[in-house]
This record gives C-alpha cells, structure tokens and sequence, in this order.
DNA sequence: TGCTCGATTTCGCCA
DNA sequence: TGGCGAAGTCGAGCA
C-alpha cells in the first residue's frame, strides 16, 4: 500500500459528479490498484475513491494548472465503467509505501457473530415464541417472489409466515405482506397469518402491519441466546 | 491524524461481535477520534473502525498475550454506546503524524452533481416531459405516508403522482403504488396516474409497474441539464 | 433530537 | 453473473 499525504483537489466523474477544492488529504493506494482520499473527520467513508480494477496514470498538469501550482495530476480510471477519478497534486508532504497482510501476503477474513441470520436460526428453535402449539415447517422456505425467513404450523389450523429482522421497518412490512397475499393461495397452508419479529419495530411499521392485518412480535436476542440448546449453538 | 502499520489482531464489540486474526494492516485515527483499520485490499470500508466520538486509551497487554507477542492493547471506547473496538498490536512497523485539513485547518466540503435531488429540480421545472400539457402542483406533496416527489395537474382531468429516482427499482414501485392507492381516494384529486421517472429502470421494476398500471419514464440527465434555463441552475 | 430516505451506497448470498 | 436483501450501513434534510 502506497500512503501519500499531499494538498490536493480532486474532481470525479462517473454515476455522478463530485468535486474536492484543494486542502491537504491523505491518499491510499491499495495493492489491488483502489484508490482512497481521506480527510481527518467524518466516518469511515473516504471524501472520493475509485475502487479496483482501475488504473493509475500520473502526467503534467495543464499550463493554467501549474501556474497554481499543481505539481502532478493523477487520473484514476476505472477498467469496466467510465468513472475516472482525477487528483491534482499540489504539494506532497508524505509518500511512503508499506508492506500489508499477513505472511503469506493474504488477509484473514473477518469473523461475524449476532446478525440477523441468527435472530432467525434462534427463532427457528423457539418457535413457540409466535405462538403457542407452533411448529416449525422449514427455514427460508422457498416462494415464487423469493424466501419466506420462517413458517410455521398451526396445530389449530393453517400456518404462520415468519419475516424475521434486526430492526422491523416499513419495508419489512411490504416484503410480508407479500408473502402472505401469495401464501394465502395454496390452499394446503391456508389460513394464513403474517407475522414481524425483530429486536426493535418502529411504531410506522406497527401501524401498517396492524392495517394489513399483520402480527408483530419483539424478540429479546440476550435472552433467546441464554436460553438456547448448547448442542445448537452457532459458535 | 496519525498513521500506524502494525501487525495487529483487532475484535469489535457493540450492535454485533466481529474479530481479525493477527495481520499487517494500517490503523488510521483521524483528528476526531475515529479510529478505522484497513487491509491493503476489497473496497473503501475498512475492516473494523470505531466512529466519533470516542476515546483511545493504551494499555498492557494480558501475560498470556505478551508471551504471544503482543506488544501494546488499544482500547477504543465509544463514547455514548457500549462499542469498543479492542486492537492487539504486536510489531509496529510505522507511526507517524500528519497534517491535514486546509490552512485554517478544515476541509472544503465535497460538491456533488447528480443526484435524486437534481433529477426532481430539472423535472419539475419541465413537467411537460412526463406529459403533454402538464403542470407542476407542487415538488414534495405532503401526505400521511410521506412526500410525493412531484404533484403534477392534468389539464384533460385528473392529477399525476411521479415518483423520481436515479435508478428505478423494485422499491420504488411499491413506494408509487401506495401514494397512488391513497391520492386516488381524494376527489379533487382523482383520477390519479403515478409514473416512475429514472435515469434507468430494471426490466422487473418495469414489469412490476406495468402490472400495477403505472407508467415509466426514462430521463436523460445531461440533455435535462443542458436545456434548463441558466437562471434556475442548481450550481 | 428523532425520523425518513438517498447513496458513486457496499457487501454477501443464492439462483 | 444478476437479483435481492442486509448493513456496526452513513449522512442529510426536515419536523
């Protein structure tokens, strides 16, 4: 990785415009060719990029530019689409390059733990969370218009469709419902009911459930952890 | 903002768990606070970062780490959650200070050019591109389930609800379907059209919006940009 | 401050 | 490879 720190302006051109006036940014050109401009605040995202594959072509800047003292200009193309990323170097205050990965020159990935996926694996064990007598038919089962998260049997009749999420939300309630209109049809699952699990609901999402006539259901991720089977646990 | 190559092995722990096994990667913590570890590959996101603000706090490593080499622990606390970020550092091959920001020390702001709210601005200005004779009520129309992009008034009878995007999708679908399902209901109002106005539209949300008997509308930017009278620009 | 929605979203899974 | 849903989404605009 090549880590240089210079004043620069930089200006791309792609799905949109953007444009940086000159101050002084950190650059980073990573081993794959991606290249990022960094200011010292804001989130982890860079102030404009160009991500991999791309190529970097250092040239002259034009007379005008020189004249304000652009040093290099820097144009970072991208190989598929026709964004260009295009840096023009001021003054350069640090260019070094680094050695990154581990030995074998690799990264090693990045280990996940508490993501929706296990919301849903947990619930699949506990499905009388949703209501009593439930039992689970299958995880992600399959629809014409895409996976259902849970469904269920209803030993008192029909079944219930589970759409399980970290955070219950508007387009949470639009994805269910359409699961339940399509479900409602096979008449080997009918009646069926739709029901939202997540860690949190917000209330807008509650009220269109209620309208469309759908269950809501808060899930405590601590406690379902504590009290599952240590023979099934995740990790 | 300050630099630092270093073998390091790096666990997160807040709204999910996350770990790294130990690698070289570069420890970016900006003037903020914030603290973001890269690899030298994928894409901007780095692989683990904490956000501002937060504090940074070093500390002895455990024995048992310190025998695996561990030479320093940083603790990077948030300051308002419960996230910590937790870097175990055992070579440090660079450390250094830098300088960023413009001469009084801030960053001029990033200036984009074509975004959603671009697109909206140019078609209202020209309501007669969605159709012949059209004209503008009002650009974020108020209703109880959010603002419709643009409120256009059809001199042959009835309103039209468009809905812009950048790129139409499935999503967007259903958001004009239900401003059309409740402006249809208001009789000063009715007959209501709803069209999806994009710069590209995906054969599904296309297929999808036919079936709801809604219109789509392609928009070319640079031609809206270019006839727009000089006056009205946005930039 | 909290909510809503766009984003050069990015990222990962699965068909 | 494309479609689709999730994200430690982030960030801006507005009530």
């Amino acid at each position: 990785m090549r880590l240089v720190v210079a004043r620069c302006a930089v200006d791309y051109s792609g799905r949109l415009g953007a444009h940086l006036d000159p101050a002084r940014r950190l650059i980073m050109v990573k081993a794959d060719g991606s290249v990022l401009v960094h200011a010292d605040g804001g989130s982890y995202k860079p102030l404009n990029w160009m991500n991999a594959p791309c190529r970097l072509s250092e040239s002259e800047p034009e007379a005008v530019e020189a004249e304000g003292g652009v040093s290099k200009v820097w144009r970072v193309a991208h190989r598929k689409t026709d964004d260009c990323l295009r840096i023009a170097l001021f003054e350069v205050f640090e260019d070094i390059e680094v050695q990154l990965g581990d030995d074998s020159g690799s990264e090693p990935g990045l280990v996940k733990d508490g993501v929706e996926a296990h919301l849903q694996a947990l619930l699949a064990e506990r499905a009388e969370l949703v209501g009593p007598g439930l039992r689970l038919i299958r995880r992600e089962y399959a629809t014409a218009i895409g996976p259902v998260d849970l469904l269920l049997r209803d030993p008192s009749g029909g079944t219930v469709a589970v759409e399980v999420k970290r955070r219950g939300e508007i387009d949470g309630v639009e994805q269910l419902t359409r699961y339940v209109e399509l479900l409602k049809r096979d008449s080997t699952l009918a009646p069926v009911r739709g029901v939202l699990a997540a860690q949190a609901i917000k209330p807008q999402a509650q009220v269109l459930a209620q309208d469309r006539g759908l269950d809501c259901l808060i899930l405590d991720y601590e406690a379902m952890r504590g009290e599952e089977s240590p023979g099934l646990r995740l990790f």
